[in-house]
DNA sequence: ACTCACCGGGG
DNA sequence: GTGTACGGTGAGT
């Protein structure tokens, strides 16, 4: 556990970050418009629901909308007339809503209540409460339809007066409590569906099976043989879900796929969707549907969430495409794809093609209930894989658990954070968007290529957390936030999330505990990170400043460059940096203790709190272009970074030229090289290298139908390679392999060669009659020498000996990668040497 | 050949 | 009721 100092402002700081109040185990939070909210806690296996009231409140810059008309008008109905009051103690912290709007109305109806708060004129001074958001909102909107003399029809059209946040974030940024205080993600009950369909659209298609597991050991499938069967099929699914109880529903693609399908199977066959938990009336709640607009501008993009009350709902395609977003590493977002990259797919997992699942069932049914819980046993290892910091922000954050897995970090988080302070505080929040003297040009961090080439014995430095520690130690925070708030949940996640990352490496790996602090590590990673991006974020951001976030880079770039001034100094051979990291070279003869010692040395001038750390040697690096590199590592593993020094055609001989090519260049070997680029061309000329070697894999995105409308004027290699094989029939979004033979333009398709790449299996066997293939027959394609050597040999040069362009002079490249006999002019090979990036 | 729009995922 | 982007590809000239 993390200890503290009893100290005021720590205390505050922790309420900043945390909340203040104690309940725990909430597991899910409903509240409406009326005031009402649902809380459900767990404690251990029991989970309970207990009601409260809370008032809806926004922030106001203006009380003109309230006070403009003093007794109701005759064309306003009653309802929406103001009296006067003060509040009762029946509301937690009432004290802080006493003031009456001075000189209103008085009639029988609702009431309101509102709190005039420090700050300047221009900010939202006005905190103003209701017994029920409608009352609210009308008093509003008609009294602004006054003021301004149109038709007003909602507060979206007055989003410049007032500042408002959803029925649950206000009860949660009033109440002060947060999710899941005192669990860990373990305790968490959790369960997956998986629907399968026989088609991808609900209009079309039908749900004949549902896998269901979850984390207390179920793991079962749900069926439908007839299409007559599928409304007790969906009955039976909302059955069990309620019959388990669960606090989050998870799967893959959750919003874009399986609640739209169910949603609308459900609507076509008259079946209510009661997917949430019981409410207070008896009823259990039914499945709600939200639209959601996800970016602004040119590129948005909308989608339908959904919402049931009691259950948190996570897709964990919106954990995957944040992770992603980080690491930049992913080959695709299926399911499938992500299971293997992060290593949990089993290795007796069934594959099957979408599109043949529905068949397969037919004749085996057995293997499509397999399929289905292997799908729902990867979400689950996907959840634990991802959300371990989403659930900790939960304990943060005063938004739902299943708002914080894919909000972003800095307005969906970060955001509702700094207003429940304000709101806490009983300070005027800032307004958005009135930014004085627009800051000229933003810049931001500074990106150099000092050479191309190839070095030798490189280090990586560099800044750690560079914006936020430059925030922390020049206190450079939004001007707008008066209370300083961003700067202290900084400070404190810093100091925190230290102390996590400790514990986490002294827990037993694996261990719940381990788990808990790594997760509430990243989750805090997550925040601080944000705590930049914020401050630069558009007008829309409250406490948005332009001109802090470009203090903050000014001096992010005075920093790298006192860096490389003194790695300069030093005699050292910079290569490239990057913002806050640098790779440079040192002299021949040196030791890790060295540059170990020079990288402190340089670091120790840094200004306190900016701290550069010693990221990482290498044997050698060759540099391409900036961002685009190959490392070497001291126990001889190679790393490419960047584009331009990976291939997309991926063809076998090419990738293994590429990796050799590049180990010699980068250990100095050129004779080696040439070797290599010899041996390629000799193996393509003697046919030594066989069409397996040769067969560029490419994923098919037209189906066969419209393949043939273009064919004729956009003929295209993997399609053409299919037709000519017989085969007329394939799937978009098949991978198929193929290689160029003699003739022109004769594209050979390649079927697989083994059953373990499931794409193929299928049509297979849908195709055996068509094409007879036999396994031996497969083999013997891809055993086939018939390919057009003189492309592949251009191939090689091009589009693969290219990436190693910046490594040679002209000449020598040239030289090295002429598939033909030495020129009279040639110098020896022995005598080439890379360009050499050196002290 | 080149630009523009759209998609990414799910059966 | 609020906040990615980037690379690949298809369609349209």
């Amino acid at each position: 556990m993390i200890s503290s100092i009893n100290s005021a402002p720590l205390e505050r700081e922790n309420e900043y970050l945390f909340g203040w109040d104690p309940t725990p185990g909430i597991v899910s939070v409903w509240a409406q418009r009326d005031g009402q909210a649902i809380i459900w806690q767990r404690e251990g296996e029991h989970v309970t629901r207990t009601e409260a009231r809370f008032y809806p409140w926004l922030f106001a810059s203006t009380l003109d909308d309230l006070t403009s008309f003093r007794t109701p008008p005759d064309n306003v109905a009653a309802a929406s007339t103001l009296r006067v009051s003060q509040a009762g103690r029946k509301y937690p912290g009432a004290d802080r809503l006493v003031n009456a709007v001075p000189g209103s109305g008085h009639s029988n109806g609702a009431t309101i209540w509102y709190r005039e708060l420090d700050g300047p004129s221009d900010a939202y001074r006005y905190l103003i409460a209701a017994r029920d958001w409608r009352t609210l909102e009308r008093a509003i909107v008609s009294g602004a339809a006054r003021r301004l003399d149109r038709p007003i029809k909602s507060l979206n059209e007055l989003e410049d007066s007032y500042y408002r946040v959803g029925p649950v974030e206000q009860y949660l940024m009033y109440s002060g409590r947060v999710y899941f205080r005192g669990l860990n993600y373990e305790d968490l009950h959790r369960l997956q569906f998986d629907l399968e369909t026989t088609a991808l659209d609900p209009h079309r298609g039908r749900i004949f099976l549902i896998a269901i597991r979850d984390n207390r050991g179920l793991a079962t499938t749900l069926e439908a043989s007839t299409p007559e069967d599928e409304a007790r099929l969906i009955g039976a699914l909302c059955d069990l879900i309620r019959e388990r109880d669960p606090d989050v529903i998870e799967n893959h693609n959750l919003f874009g796929f399986d609640l739209p399908f169910l949603e609308q199977r459900a609507r076509v066959l008259g079946v209510p969707l009661a997917l949430g938990r019981q409410l207070p009336g008896g009823r259990a709640a039914v499945l709600e549907r939200l639209q959601e607009t996800l970016a602004i501008g040119p590129d948005a993009r909308r989608r339908t969430r959904y919402s049931v009350a009691g259950r948190e709902l996570i897709d964990t395609l919106d954990a995957v495409r944040r992770h992603d977003f980080v690491m930049r590493d992913m080959p695709s977002y299926s399911l499938k794809d992500v299971a293997r990259y992060f290593g949990i797919a089993s290795a007796d997992r069934v594959y099957l093609e979408g599109a043949a699942i529905f068949d397969t069932y037919r004749r085996d049914p057995a293997t499509v209930r397999r399929y289905a819980l292997d799908d729902v046993a990867e979400v689950d290892g996907l959840s634990r894989r991802l959300l371990g910091a989403p659930f900790a922000l939960a304990s943060m954050a005063p938004r739902r658990y299943e708002r914080l897995a894919s909000a972003g970090p800095a307005m969906g988080i970060l955001e509702p954070m700094l207003v429940r302070a304000y709101l806490r505080a009983g300070v005027a929040l800032p307004r958005q968007g009135n930014q004085q003297g627009e800051a000229a040009m933003h810049e931001g961090g500074a990106v150099h290529l000092f050479a191309t080439g190839v070095a030798e014995r490189v280090v990586k430095a560099d800044v750690a957390s560079l914006y936020p520690s430059l925030m922390c130690t020049f206190q450079i925070g939004p001007a707008r936030d008066r209370l300083g708030v961003l700067l202290s949940i900084l400070g404190r996640l810093t100091d925190l999330r230290l102390a996590h990352k400790v514990a986490a490496r002294t827990a037993r790996p694996g261990s719940i505990e381990a788990n808990h602090h790594d997760a509430t590590q990243a989750a805090m990673k997550i925040l601080i990170n944000a705590a930049y991006g914020y401050m630069g974020a558009g007008s829309m951001a409250l406490f948005a400043d332009s001109r802090a976030a470009d203090e903050v880079t000014r001096r992010g770039r005075a920093i790298l460059t006192q860096v490389l001034d003194a790695l300069r100094q030093h005699g050292m051979a910079l290569i490239e940096a990057d913002t806050d990291g640098v790779y440079f070279a040192v002299p021949a003869g040196w030791t890790e203790e060295q540059e170990r010692a020079l990288v402190s040395k340089i670091g120790a001038e840094l200004p306190e709190g900016i701290h550069l750390e010693y990221e990482g040697r290498y044997r050698a690096m060759l540099s391409h272009e900036v961002k685009n590199y190959a490392l070497l590592t001291y126990d001889s593993r190679l790393i490419v970074h960047g584009v331009a020094l990976r291939s997309s055609r991926a063809e076998p001989f090419g990738e293994r030229f590429l990796r050799q090519a590049l180990l010699c260049t980068m250990t100095g070997d050129i004779p080696g090289v040439r070797k290599v680029f010899l041996e390629t061309v000799a193996a393509l000329r003697s046919r030594t290298l066989t069409a397996a070697d040769l067969a560029a894999r490419v994923r098919l995105s037209k189906t066969p139908e419209s393949y043939l409308a273009i064919k004729n004027t956009r003929p295209e290699p993997a399609y053409e390679a299919l037709l000519r094989a017989g085969r007329t029939r394939w799937y978009p979004g098949e991978r198929v392999r193929f290689y160029r033979a003699r003739g022109k333009n004769n594209y050979v398709w390649l079927p697989e060669e083994t059953a373990e790449t499931s794409t193929s299996n299928d049509w297979l066997e849908r195709n055996e009659q068509d094409i007879a293939v036999t396994p031996e027959q497969r083999g013997a394609i891809a055993g086939r020498r018939d390919y057009d050597v003189e492309h592949y040999v251009r191939t090689l040069v091009t589009s693969y000996a290219e990436r190693l362009r910046k490594a040679f002079a002209p000449e020598d490249f040239d030289q090295l990668f002429s598939p033909d006999q030495p020129g009279l002019f040639d110098r020896p090979v022995e005598s080439i040497e890379p360009v050499w990036i050196r002290c």
